[in-house]
RNA sequence: GGGGGCGUAGCUCAGUUGGUUAGAGCGCCGGCCUGUCACGCCGGAGGCCGCGGGUUCGAGUCCCGUCGCUCCCGCCA
């Protein structure tokens, strides 16, 4: 039921919400108007359950009290739009319906008119029978809006926004729109493009986010400011991810990390407040180190332990090959205990083939007996090795541990992915839980294997904490904060460059030269130079906000209409082919002939 | 780009070892019904088994391809 609704206005249709017709209307008449909900025809007696977005109310047509309209109750099927208008009864208490709000009460129908005679819809609205396909759902987004779970995530989604809005504007950020229609910096995600019609040849891109546009903002003396932002990246889909999204973009002047901490900590306790769910501050902050050795992950779900261990002391030097020779060529040992599991055989033998799957070369797992352990390699190890690994895992009678040996980023997220499946197989998530943290000191690049070049974690306007030494990138920290909540990452941002020379070095060293940073963002370098405060900010994934706070899986289900896995929209059909016309317009060629080429 | 799962009535699903006429619940249509609220009872209609090919005496079922949806990896500064 929606919290809070403000009493109708009475219109051309109706005076009355639905859900407001409630036990203090008894005596007086009333006129509503929505949907029929469900229809139950006792042949002389019907009853309509008509719905609007404030709830449902029971519409009784009698052909006494009904008179012409009574013929149109036999009439009415599923989804027929209705005004009804007739006087507020209280039931007999052997009829009233504790499961309504407005069930202690009735419409005895006068007069009813039908607005729109509805079709069959493809589903129904409150199914019983399973639930519909998300296909199905998406095809027909305007039906399933209409229910209950759809309609409470559109009005919590409304209510995120308008707190952040609220929060924002009482700490005197102002809202400001930047463009849509705009430059394309390829850097990170591919743009979508959109061809210039008066520049043949030339391409705006849209906005991946409004990074650029804030720190401008800050330059022109805007001090805080704050948007809602659509932002697109052409990449694929996930759970979490569309190609368009909305993002809370905030930016702040003559700020360091301490205090945009501050600020977004008492933001987030205003929102989430304002969503049934509180959050307790100080946040806690876990160093990026700290969230790697200890969980195997940059955005830990901290709802549950499985805290990984270092146990690269433990087998230096073992008897036991696969182990010692990883060490030695560089590799970390990581363990978890998963505790008093009875996992069957093939079961722990799967988590060998989930490790490798993961990129791993392999998995040890053993399951604590007396003073061994039961595991395929337990003949390779000392009594000493198994008793200190033991000691660091906590390890006691019945529990199962697991090991990898690797690369340590690698042998940490491994570890990390298996560390988050099983407390999901294991039944150790309360899903009632909410544990949000701050993860800070990011290293401000990683080296990027593939391409064999510096690259920045966040994006390469992140300051550097500290003197930035250029010839040793990969010991630099970022002024760099995400916040992350259920294992998910809500939020991410940073103290920004203000300092031209200083980006010029981290472009130079993330391989941008002299040159393509003149031609790319020589207008922010520009900028720079012409007195720009100290300033940061962050943004927030407000979809994935939205369906933490709704308990949805996928932020699909916060978003009113969302695209599939494939970037298509099943009720419009977008993205489309467009008229040759349309192109010639556009200046772009088309190749006659080719099929789909 | 790669891997897994799914695709059977309007919807959600079942369908045995490849075997005769492909089923259920909900919905829909018709009839009966004045206190129901997931109303009830009786009757009925409804199928390109995603699509294409193959194996077979015979394919919803097996094989190959393809399309769609989905989850994951890559990707997502």
């Amino acid at each position: 039921m929606s919290d809070g609704f403000p009493a109708l206005r009475a219109n051309a249709y109706r005076d009355t919400w639905c859900g407001q017709v409630l036990a203090d209307r008894v005596g007086s008449t009333a006129r509503v108007a929505g949907w029929v909900h469900r229809r139950r025809d006792h042949g002389g007696l019907i009853f309509i359950d008509l719905r609007d977005r404030t709830g449902l109310v029971q519409l009784v047509f009698n052909p006494d009290e009904a008179g012409e309209a009574f013929e149109l109750g036999h009439r009415l099927r599923a989804e027929d739009v209705l005004t009804a208008r007739g006087p507020v009864v209280r039931r007999t208490p052997d009829t009233v319906n504790p499961d309504l709000p407005t069930g202690e009460v009735e419409v005895r129908v006068s007069e009813a008119e039908l607005l729109s005679d509805a079709d069959t819809p493809p589903f129904e609205i409150e199914s019983f029978s399973g639930e519909v396909s998300e296909e199905m759902r998406l095809r027909h987004r305007y039906l399933d809006l209409r229910r209950d779970r759809m309609r409470e995530a559109i009005e919590l989604r409304h209510r995120v926004t308008s707190a952040m809005r609220e929060f924002l504007s009482g700490e005197g950020f102002l809202e400001i729109e930047t463009p849509i229609l705009t430059r394309s910096t390829p850097e990170g995600a591919r743009d979508f493009l959109v061809p210039s019609r008066l520049q043949r040849g030339s391409f705006y891109a849209l906005p991946q986010s409004p990074q650029l546009f804030k720190q401008l903002l800050m330059i022109g003396g805007f001090e805080r400011y704050f948007q809602i932002a659509r932002c697109f990246r052409d990449e694929d889909q996930r759970a979490d991810r569309q190609t368009d999204f909305t993002q809370l973009d905030i930016e702040m002047s003559f700020v360091e990390v301490d205090d945009v901490i501050d600020l977004n900590e008492r933001l987030l306790a205003h929102v989430l407040g304002r969503c049934g769910v509180e959050v307790e501050l100080p946040m806690r902050r876990l160093p990026y180190d700290e969230a790697i050795s200890r969980y195997g992950s940059d955005r830990p779900d901290l709802r549950f332990g499985l805290e990984l261990r270092e146990l690269t002391e433990v087998f230096r030097g073992s008897e036991f090959n696969a182990f010692r020779q990883a060490i030695e060529g560089g590799a970390i040992v990581r363990g978890l205990n998963a505790g008093g599991h009875e996992l069957s055989r093939g079961e722990l033998d799967g988590l060998v083939d989930e490790a490798t799957d993961l990129g791993a070369k392999g998995l040890v797992w053993a399951v604590v007996e007396g003073e061994g352990w039961r595991s395929p390699v337990a003949k390779f190890l000392s009594a000493d090795e198994i008793g200190a690994a033991n000691r660091t895992l906590e390890a006691s009678e019945g529990d199962v541990l697991v090991i990898v040996a690797d690369e340590p980023l690698l042998s940490a997220e491994v570890l990390g992915e298996l560390r988050r499946r099983l407390g999901k197989r294991l039944g150790l998530i309360d899903s009632e839980a909410n544990e949000l943290a701050w993860v800070v000191d990011w290293p401000l690049l990683g080296w990027a294997h593939d391409e064999q070049r510096w690259d920045p974690h966040n994006h390469p306007f992140t300051s550097p904490a500290g003197e930035f030494d250029p010839d040793d990138p990969g010991a630099a920290r970022a002024k760099a904060y995400d916040v992350v909540w259920n294992g998910w990452e809500i939020g991410g941002g940073s103290i920004r460059i203000s300092d031209p020379d200083v980006q010029r070095k981290v472009f130079k060293v993330i391989g941008i030269d002299e040159e393509q940073a003149e031609e790319r963002f020589g207008f922010l370098l520009e900028a720079l130079r012409y007195g720009a405060p100290p300033h940061g900010g962050i943004a927030y994934g407000v979809d994935r906000m939205t369906a933490l706070l709704h308990r949805a899986e996928s932020i699909r289900d916060v978003i009113a209409f969302p695209k599939t896995a494939s970037g298509s929209d099943p009720l419009t059909g977008a993205p489309t082919p467009v008229d040759e016309a349309q192109l010639r317009d556009l200046g772009l060629s088309v190749r006659h002939g080719g099929g789909r080429g």
